[in-house]
DNA sequence: TAGTAAGCGAGACGGTACGTCACGTCTTAAC
DNA sequence: GTTAAGACGTGACGTACCGTCTCGCTTACTA
């Protein structure tokens, strides 16, 4: 390891490079919308030639997609309180926060907003970042059976969706605001079901 | 009316190069999706001229709010079967097809996912579609209501947005199919906590 | 005609904005050189857009084209001072500072340089820039031959290749200076030859 | 020398290397033209790195030149009939066939082509390239002298000039066929000149 | 007999310009 | 006053090559 910029070599591509589009595509997001990111922005910020973004990416979207799953171990792990109620108390609003008010869930609507406009790429949205997402809300419930709070036999998947369905409708179609009260009620009705 | 093509007076906006315009921006739509929508293409398939289309509309997303508005009221009419139960089981299923089988939902996922990207058209989209949308789905429990089927006092929003958050979290992030059993599962769950 | 600048209408293109390219094309050329005239360039000197360029000539060899031939007239007149020695003692000096010094010579070189690159190009670097000059020549020619200076009979295009070939071979291959000795010395052989 | 492709030593370049460039060069011009001529192409024709290349070339236009010098020798060498006459006469067609029909002369016409575009380049096409081919001319005319059949005094440059340059006009500009005819009268009228 | 260093292939890099597409603005003549 | 037509300036697209760089291999001389 030199002390020098990596121009690129044999070893294959510029790590230094890959994590600078990365940043650039993420920032410029953040600040100026999805219409504000360009392949020449991207390149002029990361200070890098778009030629190399093009030979890595497809597309900007492909960017955003790599951004975000390079990020996503960081943030939004559900916590284990060591009962369901409490874990989905501090999951659910951590759901709808991660969402709503960090850069990582502004990456996510505008990949969930380009998923409507081209079907291949929904495909990879669904792959790379709806089912780890799903993963950590099914790990919560998978603990909860585990605990037997909840039934075996219950069907993991419709649980998710109507949990976090009304989150997610509320984000990406109303822009109603989650409240505490609305997820409460979320929990509470869930769990009401749970005992029916 | 003449038989003859209308090519500008001084009687104000020509309806005929209004309805092409719409119809041209939902054709192309369907058929190339959404990013193959452009005015220039929009005004050549209506034949009609770039300018007339901007001097009306501000941009191509306001066609396809209006393409949607226009047509909206064709489709998805709750039926009234007498009880809330039939009604949720004919409702459910055929808001389901209406967003991921017909033209229109082809135009509404397109809309939602623009509003991922515009905030300032996400404003637009919720006010003249999903607040339209929403009103139908309200009208049915108002309705259970009158019926004394659901208490008076329900929170119809949050009830809508538990009883078709899924839905839409389903069309617009996971791309899960719809079946019979998700909705039937989704109503039944619904009833019994109103019943609770 | 109005005081403002003209952007396009259905008149067909702006003349303004052709004029400013082959200024422009011109310029570029004389300052840096063939290999600093890029369409880019031009379009951004004129104020004119990329994509006008591109409307209206297929690439930047047909603008340097539409160049030369607009300023053709305007130089290298042969004189006619009444006799053919004259004439041509007073002609060749000027096509050799013509090639050489002027503006519109360093479009030709350029022209000429081209035409070695691309064949399709020559063809129309002849009809359109090699013709007319051939033109200029051979009318000086053709009024000796009016005077009897000159047989009717004289071939010309040989003639007009003897007189005016060592001249472009010296500015295109050796770049030899032409000297006033060495017009004087192709004038005395040539007029020689006919005497024979 | 081994039997293995050499891949690099302490003692100085590759001689496969570098005849493999300037083949690839020289076929590559010959196929597709000047335009087609790319630093890329040559490598991977050639079988050799970028690196190399730029190693030992400057631009790819010295390594057409390379390429003229390299193989200059082995065409157009004036033939020695006894007579000036006919030294020409064999002569002045094979010099028109060498720079319109062979790939030498392909070559030739490309670097008199890019000498318009690139002063710096000019120089050396002319010390490079030029100079010797008039060292073969010259050489013609002062066997001539020797013989007696041309004054001793004679402006050797201002001959080949005269014999020479309507020949590289046509090739260079007008394009027109150099027959028979043409040289013949160029000869002609040269031999009346001297006899004068 | 092992270093060591020069030339090699490969290929990623930061750039520049290319030619294309669609944008949103404008001007005009016809109706 | 609105229309169809279409040229305009603008800006981003994705591509092609440029010339530079670093790397690991091959090889022959040198210690």
């Amino acid at each position: 390891m030199t002390n020098t910029r990596h121009h690129g070599n044999r070893h294959g591509r510029s790590e230094q490079a890959r994590q600078a589009v990365l940043e650039a595509a993420d920032d410029i997001l953040v600040e100026r919308g999805f219409a504000g990111v360009t392949v020449e922005g991207i390149a002029a910020r990361a200070g890098v030639a778009k030629q190399t973004i093009y030979r890595w990416w497809p597309s900007k979207i492909d960017i955003l997609l790599d951004a975000f799953v390079a990020d996503m171990n960081e943030e939004l792990t559900p916590p284990d309180l060591g009962s369901l109620t409490d874990d989905l108390a501090a999951y659910l609003p951590m759901l709808a926060t991660f969402l709503t008010e960090t850069d990582q869930g502004a990456v996510l609507r505008a990949l969930a907003g380009q998923a409507q406009h081209d079907p291949a790429m929904a495909t990879r949205f669904r792959d790379e970042c709806v089912l780890p997402l799903r993963a950590r809300d099914r790990s919560l419930l998978e603990r909860a059976i585990a605990r037997s709070e909840l039934p075996a036999e219950l069907d993991l998947d419709s649980a998710i969706d109507q949990l976090v369905g009304p989150i997610y409708y509320r984000v990406l179609v109303t822009g109603e605001p989650i409240t505490r009260e609305f997820t409460d009620s979320l929990i509470r009705d869930f769990l009401a079901m749970m005992r029916r």
